[in-house]
DNA sequence: TCATTATAGCGCTGT
DNA sequence: GCTATAATGA
């Protein structure tokens, strides 16, 4: 390609990130502002005119969705002048991902199994409970949860057990001896969860620095995205990694910080500077997603934060479209409000994969799917329960796992008895207490107990099954494709026709999602010669969260949390449930700084938007079983008043004024039962609001609904199939 | 030992 | 409201 095409495409500001001279460079990206294109044309510069090889670059995203989308935009600039090995020396993964490759090709070095396991959440609290059953511990006192909380956020600063120093303060104590514990029981069953993945791989360089120089010298040139994303760990791998020859280009936006709980810090980004000599600073501000009019409230927002690294969005593109702002009466409201908007779009011309609904947290999508679903709008969840999180198809994956690894417990204890196979509490119990003597793992333990027939005929019958079962499985994998082999699993196991016979829609859709594995397996492409397929294969699934790409195409309204919005952007979005206890999110709201995270995901959520934004909340809405009042959100009162307008509902049903007469209900035959003895001017208790007086009418039969002055001053809307009004004489 | 039912506990964000 | 455990009966 030719160099001047390579920067025809680029304003002045990414120009000079893109051309800089090999430096440490700090590129402080707005939102919008063409981060990935900046990133990936650098990348190319490096390598056409600095001619950087390939295999001295390694570019690091947070998602894997991320790194994909990075590998194809370089294949597209670059890929043509370097053939199909392309891929091979170029390093473009998430930092868990690459501390897994690093983990995996030295093991030793590292103190691991060579078939260590990755850990996902639900794994890492089941050893957890594990620990608490051999240290006696009371979950009620110190629960699971917290204990997972903080392992976590020690191993995110890069503490071990040892490192951390004796309390009296028995919750600091208990935590530590949990710790310790997990960290025992992890290292005997070669287990490794996310945050060791990094802990873990930071070791190694310290502890072998002849590695590190090897990589070190590799590496010259490495690339972080989302910056702002890193915690400690992975600030201090890069730093050792980076040593003082390699250079580093971190790409980030304080502003767009929001995963602090997770141990991201946003001062890494701060002290860039500081660490990395020499570093050059760019800011990239000028916005080619949204209009002005967006801009200009994600900017007014965010200027309620302090500490920031200050930043302007502008754009030379149209003001658009004012902000639209709808107050529902619940949250049933607000769902068909959605749909309404969303068919006028599609009416208009719009594409259902060109809206986006947003909201907090995942359980607001449930509402919402429902409507969309009664109107045969196609939707599309990102998020939530993660494919391999799913409980049949972990299910199958611990008897992959089996199948590699008999020494697997976590397996073992999963799938012994799923589907139920006679080997219950008490025989698992008996083996449990053996692996614990004799320091050996389950599987041993069983081979052990039947030996020594230290079971009922029954049992050893039931348990001798479930071992010959792995053993078939395991020699039919040396014929097998992955695919044929994860069919056979399913089959063999029972998994199949366990939830086959299970009752309800429920069971329907795990067995398609069973059979989606097996797809997935066929469709997998083995890469890594040293590997088997299916290691490989089960690697590869504990650290895909599971996006996939296919769906991506499919037209369908987009919906997802605002997390996991960060980086997408669509021409129409709704940004559901903008009240206070919901967003900011209640556990949030006493504390400053966790406040100023919320407001920088409101940013992310607004700054999404392309053309139009809508805002809506509810006034009344269920949450937790509960009916909840939750004024509008404080970010709302932040934005501009002329940048928004408020929507009223575009009644199918006029409104109408006078009610003196029922028969001017011409077009609302069933008034009568929608509103009972209800009338204009009537008196009505309210068991929250009190008592007030009835304006007006709206709608019928579910949606039936009466405007009602409080004499505490509110006037509201209230549906009466929820509000169960008392009429007063 | 299994399957059903009752109860208690817990709520966010996700590599 | 939901899920994960506990208690109950087959």
């Amino acid at each position: 390609m030719d160099v001047t095409e390579l920067l025809d495409q680029l304003n002045d500001a990414q120009r000079e990130a893109v051309c800089a001279p090999s430096c440490n460079q700090l590129i402080l990206a707005g939102a919008g502002s063409g981060k990935t294109r900046v990133l990936v044309h650098r990348i190319a510069w490096l390598m056409q005119v600095e001619h950087v090889a390939p295999y001295q670059i390694m570019a690091v995203t947070f998602t894997n969705k991320a790194a994909r989308e990075m590998r194809e935009r370089l294949t597209r600039l670059v890929g043509e002048n370097y053939g199909a090995n392309f891929g091979r020396g170029l390093w473009v993964g998430t930092f868990h991902g690459i501390a897994h490759r690093l983990l995996k090709s030295h093991w030793q070095e590292a103190g691991l199994l060579q078939n260590f396991q990755i850990l996902d959440s639900e794994d890492q609290l089941r050893v957890i409970k594990r620990v608490y059953q051999e240290l006696q511990l009371d979950d009620k006192k110190w629960p699971h949860r917290q204990a997972q909380y903080f392992i976590n956020e020690q191993k995110d600063e890069g503490k071990r057990a040892q490192h951390l120093a004796d309390s009296h303060d028995l919750y600091l104590a208990t935590m530590k001896r949990v710790y310790v514990a997990y960290e025992q029981a992890c290292e005997r069953g070669g287990l490794v969860d996310f945050a060791e993945l990094l802990l873990r791989s930071h070791e190694l360089w310290l502890k072998k620095p002849d590695l590190l120089e090897h990589y070190q010298r590799r590496f010259n040139y490495i690339l972080v995205d989302e910056f702002q994303d890193t915690n400690a760990v992975q600030y201090a791998w890069l730093r050792v990694l980076a040593g003082q020859s390699s250079y580093v280009t971190a790409v980030g936006d304080d502003d767009q910080s929001i995963y602090g709980w997770r141990g991201a810090r946003i001062e890494n980004i701060h002290h860039f500077s500081h660490d990395f000599s020499d570093t050059t600073t760019t800011r990239l501000e000028q916005n080619y997603r949204s209009t002005g009019t967006i801009l200009a409230a994600a900017n007014a927002v965010i200027a309620n934060n302090t500490g920031r690294l200050g930043k302007k969005l502008w754009t030379s593109g149209k003001d658009g479209e004012l902000i639209d702002l709808y107050t529902a009466f619940n949250e049933q409201d607000e769902a068909r409000h959605i749909v309404d908007r969303i068919k006028t779009w599609v009416e208009r011309g719009g594409n259902l994969k060109n809206t986006a609904i947003l909201y907090r947290s995942n359980a607001q999508s449930r509402v919402l799917e429902e409507a969309l679903f009664r109107e045969n709008i196609a939707y599309r969840i990102y998020g939530g329960l993660r494919f391999y999180e799913r409980l049949e198809i972990k299910n199958t994956l611990a008897y992959l796992r089996l199948i590699q690894n008999r020494n697997d417990d976590s397996g073992f204890e999963r799938v012994v008895n799923t589907p139920t196979r006679g080997i219950g509490a008490k025989t698992t119990e008996a083996l449990r207490e053996i692996a614990r003597d004799q320091g050996c793992s389950l599987y041993q333990a069983s081979l052990h107990i039947i030996a020594n027939k230290g079971l009922t005929v029954r049992a050893t019958g039931a348990l001798n099954g479930f071992l010959n079962l792995i053993d078939e499985l395991d020699k039919e994998a040396e014929e097998l494709s992955l695919g044929d082999l994860v069919d056979l699993v399913v089959k063999k196991s029972g998994l199949y026709e366990f939830h086959q016979n299970e009752k309800g829609e429920r069971g329907q859709a795990r067995v398609e999602n069973l059979q989606e594995l097996v797809n997935a397996c066929r469709q997998y492409e083995h890469e890594d010669e040293e590997l088997s397929p299916l290691e490989e294969f089960l690697d590869a699934a504990a650290l895909d969260a599971g996006e996939r790409q296919a769906d991506e195409y499919e037209d369908a309204v987009q919906m997802m949390t605002l997390h996991s919005a960060k980086g997408l952007e669509f021409p129409l979005v709704f940004l559901a449930g903008v009240e206070e206890n919901l967003f900011p999110h209640r556990m949030s709201a006493d504390d400053p700084e966790k406040l100023e995270e919320e407001r920088r995901l409101c940013y992310v959520g607004i700054t999404r938007a392309m053309e139009k934004l809508i805002l809506t909340h509810a006034e009344s809405r269920r949450l937790y079983g509960e009916e909840k009042y939750n004024g509008i959100s404080r970010f709302v009162r932040e934005i501009p008043k002329d940048l928004v307008q408020e929507v009223r509902i575009k009644s199918s049903i006029a409104r109408p004024t006078q009610f003196s007469n029922k028969n001017n209900f011409a077009f609302n035959e069933n008034a009568d039962e929608d509103f009972g003895e209800l009338q204009l001017g009537q008196f009505v208790a309210h068991n929250k609001f009190g008592e007030g007086v009835i304006l007006q009418f709206e709608g019928r039969g579910s949606s039936a609904r009466v405007q009602v002055k409080f004499n505490s001053g509110g006037t509201k809307w209230l549906v009466l199939q929820y509000a169960k009004l008392q009429v007063l004489c």
